[in-house]
DNA sequence: CGTTACCTTGAATCTCCTCAATACACGTGG
DNA sequence: CCACGTGTATTGAGGAGATTCAAGGTAACG
C-alpha cells in the first residue's frame, strides 16, 4: 500500500482535498490512481456540514446531488402513511448516499443525520463521465452497492426469522463491527448517537419490547447501553445470542 | 424505440443469439447499441437450462459465473444454522444473478429454481472489460442493482412494520406487478410456481398463519390462490389492505 | 390404492404490542 | 437555587397477533 505523497491541490476553499481525505488512511479503502484522484477531486463540487436531525434527502423529492459521507452518522428510512417508520440502514463514513436518485425519478427513502455529518457533494449528471472515463471507479460503485445489498440481506433475515433477542444482539454486533472498520469504535466500546426508538424502528420492534430485551441482555452481562454508550461485555455470548451464522464472512469494504 | 433488424449472428450452437433475445422485445428494456450487442454476445459463454428445485448458486461457495435469467422463476435465500430459511427475493427474467460472487470471496446466499430456468452464463473475470470498454453496460448494472436495492428496501418495510395481512397483500401485488412487467402475468391472473411455505419464508411468517391470512383475503373477495394460480379479484381493495404508500412510484426496469 | 406433498382448520401457547405510569436527565426561566 | 417542561428510559399489566402442535383433507403420482 504505497501512500501517496501529500501535495497541495487546487480546490474550493474550505474543502478537504481528496488527496488528504482522512478516509484514505483507512486500511479498509483502496488506493486511487493519479487520474482517478484528479477526477474525483474535480467531481467533488462542495463539502457540506449538516447538524444532527437535519435531512440529507427526503423521500419523494428529486436531488441533483450524490453524496459521500466524510464524517458522522446518519440513517436511511421510509415512513408509511400512518407514521410507521422503518429504518433501512445506518450510514457511516465512506458510504454513498443518494445514488438512487441518479437512477429513479425521485427518492424512495429519506436520509437524516444523527451526529454532525460532513458530506462530499457530487453532481449526479456527471456520473456518466465517471463510468465512461474511469471504469475503475464505476466498478468501485458496484462494489459499494453489492456490500450494501449484503447488509440489507442480513437485515431481512433478522426481521424475518430472528427473535427480538437475536435481532438486538445481531444489530449491536453489526453496528460495532461497522463502526470499528472506520475507526469509530474500539475496545468493545462505541458511542451510539441515537435513541432506543431508532433502534426499535430498525429492528421492527416496539420501543417497549426493545427496551426490555436490551435490559435483559445487560442483566445477563452480554452488552450494556447507557448514556449513549454501548459496551460489549461478552462478545462470544452476544454472538451466540444473535444466532449468527459463523460460516458467514463479512466482506471488507473499500471505496 | 427503434427496433433492431433481426439478422443472424455467429454464436455457439443451441444458444439464443442476443440479437434475438426475447427479453429485448419487452418495452421494459432499453435498446443496446451495436458494439454493446456485439460485446454481450461475446461475453455470453453458455446458455444453461436447469430443472425446478435445482440450485443455481449455493451459499458459501465461489462461482466463476455471472448469470442473467432468460426465462423462468427462481428465488434467492439464506438459511440459519438451525434451518430457518429467509427468502430474500424472487428472481425473474431480466434479473442478474451472482454478481455478489464477483465482488466477495464467496456467495452469501443461495439461488434455487422454481420452474425450469434458462440462464445466460457470463464469466465473471471479464466483468472488468465490460466496465472498461462498455461503460453504458456498467451503468446498466448499476441501474439493476439500484432497482434490486429498492425491492429489498420495500421488503424490509414489510417485515419490519406491516401486519401479516398487509404483508401478504403487498407481496401478492408486488409479484403480480413484477411478473406483468416481463409478460408473465396479465388480466389479474398469475401462475405462482411455489408453495405457501415459500410464501411464508418470504414474509417472515409461519406457514399456518400465512395460510389462514390468505384464506381471509380470499373470503373477503380480494385475492384467491388456488392450484398454483393467483387471481387478483379486487386490486383496489388489495392495495389498501397492503398499506401501500400511494405516492411511491415504482421504477421502470431495463437491462 | 397407498404414499407423498401440500393445503386447511382448530386449540393452546407465547412473543410481542399497546396502554399506562414512573423515573431520570437536562435545560430554561422565575 | 428550585420549579417546571421536555425528551428519553424503565417497568408493569393486559391483550392481540402470530407461533406451535395436532389432525384432517385433497390432489398428484407411481
Amino acid at each position: 500500500m504505497n501512500r501517496l505523497t501529500t501535495r497541495p491541490r487546487a480546490t474550493a476553499s474550505g474543502m478537504t482535498p481528496c488527496a488528504l481525505c482522512p478516509l484514505r488512511k483507512s486500511p479498509a479503502f483502496r488506493e486511487f490512481t493519479e487520474p482517478e484522484l484528479d477526477f474525483v477531486e474535480s467531481f467533488k463540487t462542495a463539502e457540506l456540514k449538516i447538524a444532527p436531525g437535519t435531512s440529507v434527502l427526503v423521500e419523494g423529492t428529486k436531488s441533483p446531488h450524490l453524496f459521500t459521507v466524510l464524517a458522522g452518522w446518519a440513517f436511511r428510512y421510509t415512513t408509511l402513511d400512518d407514521g410507521r417508520r422503518q429504518i433501512l440502514n445506518y450510514v457511516m463514513p465512506g458510504d454513498l448516499v443518494g445514488l438512487q436518485s441518479s437512477v429513479f425519478a425521485e427518492m424512495q427513502h429519506s436520509v437524516e443525520a444523527l451526529t454532525e455529518v460532513t458530506l462530499c457533494v457530487f453532481p449526479r449528471d456527471r456520473l456518466w463521465s465517471l463510468y465512461r472515463d474511469h471504469p475503475g471507479l464505476g466498478l468501485d460503485i458496484t462494489w459499494l452497492m453489492a456490500r450494501q445489498e449484503f447488509v440489507l440481506d442480513e437485515s431481512l433475515v433478522s426481521l424475518g426469522r430472528r427473535s427480538a433477542r437475536e435481532r438486538i444482539a445481531f444489530l449491536l454486533l453489526h453496528l460495532y463491527q461497522r463502526a470499528a472498520q472506520v475507526g469509530l469504535a474500539a475496545d468493545d466500546e462505541l458511542v451510539l448517537p441515537f435513541t432506543q426508538q431508532h433502534f426499535a424502528d430498525t429492528l421492527g420492534l416496539s420501543l417497549v419490547h426493545t427496551n426490555k430485551t436490551l435490559r435483559q441482555l445487560a442483566h445477563q452481562g452480554l452488552a450494556e447501553w447507557r448514556g449513549g454508550r454501548l459496551r460489549i461485555l461478552d462478545a462470544d455470548g452476544l454472538t451466540s445470542a444473535a444466532a449468527f451464522d459463523p460460516t458467514r464472512e463479512t466482506p471488507r469494504p473499500f471505496i
